[in-house]
DNA sequence: GGCCGGCTTCGCCCCCGAACGAAGGACAGC
DNA sequence: GCTGTCCTTCGTTCGGGGGCGAAGCCGGCC
């Protein structure tokens, strides 16, 4: 295990109130530019832009400059793994408050660029169950049915391929089960996402950056991955 | 998902040396006193003091007075599995130098106070590849065959069905895969020890307080587990 | 009762680090 | 080139919180 001060100095790193907004509003996997974090996290640009050295330096955050504007993304997904999982731990550890949105966000999000919660979990267990995919080096592999059943949903399996990982399994916090990461999750995301059969809930009352990652399965999104995969009963 | 400030809060409340020091040392699962705390995390009694009634007051760790002693523990299994979490999350994040017995750590390990590393994936897919155990709510319920076999290595199920959950995943950093939690978990782990088919490698070279979680499969514990379950390739 | 040992409370000091204003590069478009 | 925008660096202020010593509380023991 790690050395208590570099444990200690990872956690402090992400117990900054502003920081902690930024490192939130990057799990949402897009790439966000130094002052709309600033603007996020409610402080100056000077100050967020210190902040942001810091998460860089410490390896959570990544940046690429471009043009006149610097894209910060979370570095991998193991931070976006911590950050959902210390995210959740949270809500079960305070439950001085019911959390606004507690039971949507249980039902489907998203976990950095892929689903979480009921519907991530029984995604996962729908391509287990059907053999599309099976336990391989470092994660899963598919199946030669797998190959053709993700493709017949329409999922870019080179696009997957591309990515560090194919796919591997990821604790989701709210159901204590894990769900699926990695390239094909990804892709599975952004397929239904792109094909409106996921479509992003927008935050109600004042900001949460969090708040636009609640999904909502639509009636095209059930009945296909009803169709291909038996998942129908998400609300 | 958990509003930055609370969230903030949380990590702040591990983003602290000598917290950090305490709740890795409690990560073990043993009830420590305040005085053993101290010594451990390397600070007064006075300070130790105000840093456990900050970690109760957050809900990380329970304590239960007993005569003049008083004993603290982890709150809950979530809370080490997010502590292991953010240890593995660590070591990945910061390369600069080797960890020590980070392969050890990888082979075999305590969470809490079940099994992690290589071998309690390799426990957990044997369980489940064997059909000892299936799916339930919540996590994992133990198969006819299941409670056969694990009776027939030893394990106390009416035990294990005592704990809040009876088996649910955890999340393994080192390996990315789930590995067994729960009450099946923690007596599995208790009866390897107990019958010596484990044995903790003690630390070597300066005080890390994790150093005596490593373990080491012994020949008798190759052969019992090799036998029964499959599980013969720990160096 | 008197003593001792474990733990907490109080009071104090000190330092880290978060915030901002002002100034200084870097890049795009006219 | 000039201007506007985005971002960083510098220098300063200031508050929170971690550390310890001294004193107080409480339970156990002779």
């Amino acid at each position: 295990m790690a050395t208590p001060a570099a444990f200690a100095s990872l956690a402090a790193l992400m117990g900054d109130p502003a920081r902690a907004a930024m490192l939130q509003a990057l799990l949402s996997g897009e790439a966000l530019t130094a002052g709309e974090l600033a603007r996020i996290a409610g402080i100056g640009a000077p100050s967020a832009s210190a902040h942001l050295a810091r998460l860089v330096e410490g390896g959570l955050v990544l940046v690429h400059p471009q043009g006149r504007h610097r894209y910060h993304r979370l570095a991998s997904e193991e931070v976006a793994a911590a950050i959902e999982m210390l995210g959740g731990l949270t809500m079960t550890v305070t439950p001085a408050r019911r959390w606004p949105h507690g039971e949507a966000l249980r039902t489907a999000r998203l976990c950095y660029d892929h689903l979480a919660g009921r519907l991530g979990v029984a995604l996962h267990g729908a391509l287990v169950g059907r053999g599309w995919i099976a336990p391989a080096e470092g994660g899963w592999a598919a199946t030669t049915a797998g190959e053709a059943g993700l493709a017949g949903l329409g999922i870019d399996l080179p696009a997957a391929r591309r990515a560090r990982r194919f796919a591997c399994d990821c604790m989701d916090w709210s159901e204590r089960r894990p769900h699926l990461a990695g390239g094909l999750g990804r892709e599975i995301a952004a397929c239904c996402l792109r094909r409106h059969w996921l479509g992003r809930l927008p935050p109600e009352g004042p900001a949460d950056p969090l708040g636009r990652r609640r999904l909502r399965l639509t009636p095209e999104g059930a009945r296909r991955l009803g169709e291909s995969l038996g998942i129908n009963a998400l609300p």
